[in-house]
DNA sequence: CTTAACTCCGACTAAAAGTATCGTTGATTC
DNA sequence: GAATCAACGATACTTTTAGTCGGAGTTAAG
């Protein structure tokens, strides 16, 4: 698995922000409960959220965390790779991560890797929370449909 | 990065083997040399190779690998799931790991991943040793050209 | 029949990453 | 000034990664 928890609890924390967005801030409390994430880890999550400019946050009673960029202004490539460094499969395909490898010269099964990188990155920063924001939840009829068309994963 | 050294130093060996396939043993040290490996890790790897049936031993002097199954039956994704064990990015998406999460009811991300998922498992899964070891290696115009196609990675 | 070059096997380890938890301090509203 | 928040830094536990090591068994050649 190469999303971490910590991406994963970020996103849901953001998209429960990008369905508030325009309203009152929701308390970290409250985005652990509804996200089914420790609270105390969140916090360290909203935290870094909030350095990137994602979210912004105001203290005291009432306070708690509101979206501070338009959900059209973030992609899914972004907060990824803030978390998790890369989103190419190895180093050698990588740009914000990459590192020269002695095998370059002669490697071919780099070049699967490379079209794995292009697609992923492709899908990740055409993904704005807005766009994500309106699909609807994948069914567990489709799963399973899509499980069985390769030889499953 | 989500595919381990071990997998990478695997599929450099295979490689090595696939190109002598029906020649004589290997030894580890040279495969080791060869693909710049640290021996001893090798070593470890390789009995995990002979044990998934993907090649086989000759003990003593002048004995060494060979590929013990032809390279069009033997594919990316069965060894990266072996070493790596899922190919999808999370677990909600996987079959071999798959573990259920609270959120699938609401949640909107997962279908960018099922995405996902299902294009690495395709072209993975596809992806035979003989079909990969007939590719050129990467250029470094190529890298570059397709690095800027998106946002780059 | 010994020796050199191999594989085989289990145990071990060091470092990093992942997944959190805790204790306090400081801000804000009522 | 009490209650409810976020902010911050430190600490802790577990798992994974990426190896290393010593020695036992196997085989071919001289």
């Amino acid at each position: 698995m190469w999303v971490s928890k910590k991406t994963d609890y970020a996103l849901r924390a953001l998209f429960t922000l990008v369905d508030n967005y325009g309203g009152i801030p929701i308390p970290i409390r409250e985005l652990a409960r509804r996200n089914d994430v420790p609270k105390r880890f969140l916090e360290q999550i909203m935290l870094d959220l909030k350095t990137q400019g994602w979210v912004s946050s105001v203290a005291g009673i009432r306070g708690g965390y509101i979206l501070a960029k338009s959900p059209t202004k973030i992609t899914m490539g972004e907060v990824v790779r803030h978390f998790d460094g890369i989103l190419a499969p190895i180093e050698c395909v990588s740009v914000a991560g990459y590192k020269r490898c002695s095998q370059e010269p002669v490697c071919r099964f780099r070049r699967v890797f490379l079209d794995v990188r292009n697609y992923v990155a492709g899908v990740m920063d055409r993904s704005t929370l807005a766009d994500v924001a309106k699909i609807s939840p994948v069914s567990k009829q489709e799963v399973t449909t899509s499980f069985y068309d390769g030889e499953g994963i």
